[in-house]
DNA sequence: TATTGTTATACTCTATAACTATA
DNA sequence: TATAGTTATAGAGTATAACAATA
């Protein structure tokens, strides 16, 4: 039987969302699993399903994602042909869902549904609207 | 004046929790900075400092973090002398706080109490204590 | 002058495999 | 056989600097 720390910061709120948050990315990342998908390019293909013609830049500011490391990311989508560019200006290029980009999006949208459901269950006796305002607030900031 | 996008996975309960993880650990990070310290190393002196004479693998367990990975956090906050290994076993070192490393625990544990303070006061209308029962259930995970 | 896409690069965090020595 | 510490290494994720083409 393995001894057990005392553990003073257990009880701190920033880590307390940050296993909260580390155990629902590794729960959503098992389960796109089974569309070969990780969680940031599922959440990209449900990003252009509904802002067709958008650039890539709008998807990284939307994201929080630096323009550089948008480019494999967009790279990589194209090249498994779950999306498509077409020149808008001479730099930059619309994006939208081939045929098998909405496929895997309606797959990526059911299976995050799933995935909420589940730990909504698990939530049962707490108010969801209240902890959704509350991690908002703390995303936020103080400032 | 920036496009904005319709971003339909803003609203998921995932991204709420990545982001509020996300903007709290950064503000830590930030205030740790006055101690030299990074969150996890701050961590690991409350953790000894509680818990005087544990082993490195008992803090790993406690922390989420591999065996491999401690390696070089122990061997630099020994090197900055905040911490002191002295043999147990043939195999394992309990640890203690140095002098220098009991006065950066005291440090830290003050900027931590600030941290929380700071988003506390953010969270004025909100049960606190349903909000931390909720990031503990999601932690736990659905299975 | 600001923006888009891009390359190159570096640093952190995390993960595995393999080894040693000890229990 | 299991555990503690270690090394080496690889993969994400994220950050900056610099550049060309375009607005």
């Amino acid at each position: 039987m393995p001894k057990e720390l005392h553990d003073p910061i257990a009880s701190r709120l920033g880590y307390l969302l940050r296993r909260a948050s580390a155990t629902m990315m590794a729960d959503l990342g098992e389960a796109l699993g089974a569309v070969g998908l990780r969680p940031v390019e599922g959440t990209i293909l449900i990003l252009v399903g509904a802002n067709p013609g958008c650039i890539q830049s709008e998807l990284g500011r939307a994201l929080g994602i630096k323009r550089a490391n948008m480019v494999p990311l967009i790279a990589g989508l194209t090249a498994q042909n779950y999306l498509e560019k077409s020149p808008v200006d001479g730099r930059s290029f619309a994006l939208s869902l081939t045929p098998r980009g909405e496929e895997a999006r309606a797959r990526v949208d059911g299976i995050m549904d799933a995935h909420e459901a589940g730990f909504a269950r698990l939530l049962a006796d707490v108010d969801q609207q209240q902890l959704r305002a509350a991690l908002s607030l703390i995303a936020s900031g103080r400032d």
